[in-house]
DNA sequence: CGTCTTCTTGATACGATTCAAGACGGGTGG
DNA sequence: CCACCCGTCTTGAATCGTATCAAGAAGACG
């Protein structure tokens, strides 16, 4: 199970991330154990006091939070190579689940090893906390669509963050993408419920905004859509250049 | 302006966080530059390029974001001992403004200064990264109370988390402490309307759960409170010890 | 072919925003 | 000291938006 780096994992970060030689190296050479975990399990359980870091490198999660009431909130949504808790290297109790919103492909890598690597190479620290650092920025982000965004922008703006995110190239008529999530699980993610999030939906596709049919979305003309939405890609830019 | 490391300054951070003598002295022989900001002003432009991190340590100041139609949403409330801006180290552009809510006294250290500290000394990279962690967890639960619960809920667990975040003591009738926020600013960081933000103080008061007049908080009846809406504290430690 | 999940639709009730206006209280200037 | 003013808090009524309930349609899967 353990074994040298996953190709797929080196490709995975160096297309979301400008990795140093430094930083590259030291990730490379730490000892990787990778996992497979089937659509809808849990990957990280709540409550879970974790002894490794996990980064996904294959299918998409979402951090995940029941209420008493049994309702859910998806706080986070993660994308290939995304980690799953890295602040789980600070936090010694995990806050929220991680659920598997696909068939998930992880590698774990230990608290100690990574902690290590951090206390020698300063470059690793920094990009640790550049990597929490933005996942808060989009917390934050999330914080004011579901505060002050009306449903349709606030999928909009969803859509146009994880387009983005996935790095979606163009393609003759838009940008397009999978984007594998169940109405319910959007729901979940935008704090709506289903009914109306299916509503939310067809008013994206009439506008002319976008094309979704099953996991398969296109965004049709961005720049109406980002203007609409009111989305601003800045708080997705860690762009201090290389870390 | 520029001078030893303020008393207070350090006397609050030893409240807030569990300091090492590493991290506390790396802390205490930076150069912090001190500053007062009146209430309402703005202490962080959105979109500046900082180049320093400033820390809280006297009133208390928000995250904030306007959207194109004038709507203001507020993301983080900040209570003296946080730093109000140490993602900057990481991120080149700060995605969103800081507000005093009310007069407020700063410290500020160069990234150059703070960068070196954390090159030097693995405890304080981690103690960042700590802070940073922790900030994460807090907006995550902001996502899950304004994606999932009603206003009462929402305002009684802002509360709640308030009171803990200032370290609020017992005191006679139940926890008091000072929350000077107008019930505007209360909304935006609520993601409510004025009018609703009124109505559900007026519950929260009417219940019995809390006392509320002017910037006088008491909340009564903790427990109850806590059961109601949902509170559960794991979410604000980071107790991985001292750090 | 039947079963299950997901998507879609309509009707209804509830909840939140908005608009409008009055009450309260602190601060200022006459 | 009083009158006034301004920001904040409070209230009511009308409108709009969202959740909920219920049920049928469309796919996916065995």
């Amino acid at each position: 199970m353990d074994s040298a780096i996953p190709a797929p994992l080196l490709a995975v970060l160096d297309r979301k991330e400008m990795l140093t030689q430094t930083v590259r190296a030291a990730l490379a050479s730490l000892p990787w154990r990778t996992q497979t975990v089937d659509d809808g399990r849990e990957i990280i359980p709540e409550g879970f006091r974790p002894s490794e870091c996990c980064l996904l490198f294959e299918g998409m999660a979402a951090d995940m939070r029941y209420l008493a009431n049994g309702d859910r909130q998806l706080t986070t949504l993660h994308v290939p190579g995304d980690f799953l808790d890295l602040h789980g290297l600070y936090l010694k109790v995990l806050d929220h689940g991680v659920l598997a919103l696909t068939d998930c492909q992880i590698a774990a890598v230990r608290h100690e090893d990574l902690r290590r690597a951090a206390q020698e190479h300063p470059a690793v620290a920094e990009f640790i906390s550049t990597v929490i650092a933005r996942g808060s920025a989009i917390e934050r982000m999330w914080i004011v669509c579901m505060g002050r965004k009306d449903p349709v922008r606030r999928i909009g703006h969803l859509v146009c963050e994880i387009c983005l995110r996935l790095g979606a190239r163009r393609q003759g008529e838009g940008y397009r993408f999978e984007f594998p999530v169940t109405q319910a699980e959007l729901a979940d993610l935008a704090g709506l419920s289903v009914v109306h999030t299916n509503r939310a939906l067809q008013e994206l596709r009439s506008t002319g905004f976008v094309a979704w049919q099953g996991a398969n979305v296109i965004i049709r003309n961005w720049s109406a859509l980002a203007s609409f939405a009111g989305f601003d890609k800045t708080y997705l830019a860690s762009d201090r250049g290389a870390v």
